[in-house]
DNA sequence: AGCTTTTCTGTTAGCGCTATCATATTGTTC
DNA sequence: GAACAATATGATAGCGCTAACAGAAAAGCT
């Protein structure tokens, strides 16, 4: 019922010595405060374990303490990764993740985008592909000077800080290796069209089939969208062919699964008969049988950076952003399982 | 850069004539406005497309607007599909979600929940299961005296609202399904230990093979705990017995798709030479091959409710509360699909 | 009509914090 | 060591809203 009186900014001062505003600069870490009085303030919150009232900061700056979160992506795995890593991110510093989902129509998403900006007045937005493509919407996050950070863009690769993989060279890796496997025959369902990764997947594949001197017919390659079921009747589409391909890669994992499942229709064996290969390895990739091939491409980590970059307040003020540091690269990792083998 | 200042409350007193106190009583429904000025005030809240700042009234009212989701669930799907329903209805009214995790660790867990209290100051607070049945934390909320939802919860039924659906029945149902088509060795995966959801399962599958008089072998009861993990060595046991059932309900759909492994692995085809079914419908279920029969249970339904029952205040004071308001089930759905057929 | 009771509306004083500007302290230069 | 700049700290005034009370209007009663 009752409890203890929460400490405030003001019990911090008294114990410290010093005024309210003194504290205020410490907590907030940006003005000009000497060390010696720093630290007799930060051992005054420790003791007191004074939290800062997220409201009253609100309130009295104009920050919000919100960040957006904008997805539109049909793996709900890779989604739910992303979002439990900015979660916990966000937690650690004191901000709030709103999350919304973007819709097929434009204006929708444009209002939502509006709403965000306006009503919940976020600090910031993270855009997932392939939200993060669409210039309107960064149109409008830019003449508004809402900080954003993008996640895997494709485009304009200038008007914003962004986290990304070599999902070019991921692709790469992983299809040499199914021809060191002794695959020739390999065929590849494209990710959806609208992000840009699925195209960089595409030619990494293909890159790598050339640079070992191996044609692919053009019935080997199948557009999907991300989605099992897109997935699905691609690989029907694959293995309905009269010269089967021996290997398959699916620009994700869900699509890998559902490559997996075509397979079993048709009583072909994995990996013995059809090696498949995926991307992402998301939950899914370990939870079907057998368990899926695949590059691990680190989201929750991404998601951490993003809203890192966010949080430090690096690119709140665009015209002082230098390009170099526009570009958040992380590493992958080539994860192999049982779907795929060497070709016997 | 510069945008139209947002409007605030004063404005809209101004506009309508009125004081600044008697818009917000119009805000909050609470207070006794006359139809007529309320009518007024409203009129001048959409035409100036108002909008409370929440800070604000955070900082002036002493509740946050924020509510809590506490989970330690095995289940990926489900916990990110309850977030997804209860995400969308937070945001329609006005409050936010605080996500946290409970740890395996009790005292960690009490630590989470005293930061939800006293931190970010959660007006209220959802239990998944299992940490909606650990008494420590009722407790703690009971004495703070924060209102709390708890989901499928399994005892002191009394001291809180919470959401469910009728798991023994639907157990019961699915396992008659089973038994419709012919199957009389039928396996059961038990789900976790400490979620009592899995143990009206198990009761409602016992009691619908009692009631067909067909009896079941104690090596046929398998114990998992919801996981794939757990439900593949759970399933290999099964099918590794000298009278192999024939079909086999796992309480949850991730471990009823690693019971499909499992047969993929021993290759038993599923549904000709083994039925499976398992239990939530969360995605998995229709993405594994085949796929799963299933119940279907109202997850984000479950999570509407849940957030309607906070934000609507009715169990603020606990002394008022009728106990026979507390209970809210929801229907379920049995979902067949081809993971089960008639024994041959 | 005069009185009480009830219903409605307004006034005042913060909630806990930060922006802004003023002031104090220190360091630097010749 | 005076004159100035640079750095560090403090006082004050809100941010936009609501709680708590006071005051006005309406309704009910004799």
């Amino acid at each position: 019922m009752s409890k203890d009186k929460k400490t405030r900014l003001q019990d911090v001062a008294k114990h410290s010595g010093v005024s309210m505003m003194t504290v205020s600069r410490v907590l907030n870490q940006n003005g000009m405060v000497s060390d010696k009085t720093r630290a007799k303030v930060q051992a005054a919150v420790k003791e007191l374990s004074y939290r800062p009232n997220v409201s009253a900061r609100r309130l009295a700056s104009s920050k919000s303490f919100f960040l957006g979160l904008l997805y539109d992506n049909p793996s709900t795995s890779y989604v739910s990764q992303f979002l439990l890593g900015s979660l916990k991110l966000c937690r650690a510093n004191g901000y709030h993740l709103v999350v919304d989902e973007a819709d097929k129509d434009l204006a929708k998403t444009l209002g939502s985008v509006e709403e965000l900006i306006n009503i919940t007045q976020v600090d910031g937005l993270i855009l997932l592909p392939p939200v993060c493509d669409i210039p309107e919407v960064l149109d409008k996050l830019i003449t508004a000077n809402i900080p954003f950070v993008r996640v895997s863009p494709d485009s304009q690769l200038n008007v914003s800080p962004y986290v990304c993989m070599d999902d070019y060279q991921a692709a790469f890796e992983i299809t040499e290796q199914l021809i060191h496997q002794g695959h020739i025959n390999i065929a590849h369902i494209i990710g959806h069209p609208d992000v840009g990764a699925s195209r960089l997947r595409y030619q990494g594949f293909l890159d790598a089939l050339r640079s070992n001197k191996i044609s692919v017919p053009p019935e080997y390659i199948e557009q999907g969208f991300f989605t099992y079921k897109s997935g699905l009747s691609a690989a029907i589409s694959l293995l309905s062919l009269e010269n089967r391909p021996s290997a398959i890669f699916a620009s994700n994992d869900d699509m890998a699964a559902a490559a997996i499942s075509a397979a079993h229709m048709n009583n072909i064996h994995v990996p013995t008969e059809l090696s498949i290969v995926g991307f992402d390895d998301t939950e899914l990739a370990s939870t079907v049988w057998p368990h899926i091939s695949t590059v691990r491409q680190p989201i929750q980590e991404m998601a951490k950076v993003a809203v890192e970059l966010l949080v430090s307040g690096k690119f709140d003020d665009p015209t002082k952003t230098k390009k170099s540091d526009l570009r958040h690269v992380l590493d992958f990792e080539i994860i192999l399982r049982e779907s795929s083998a060497e070709l016997s």
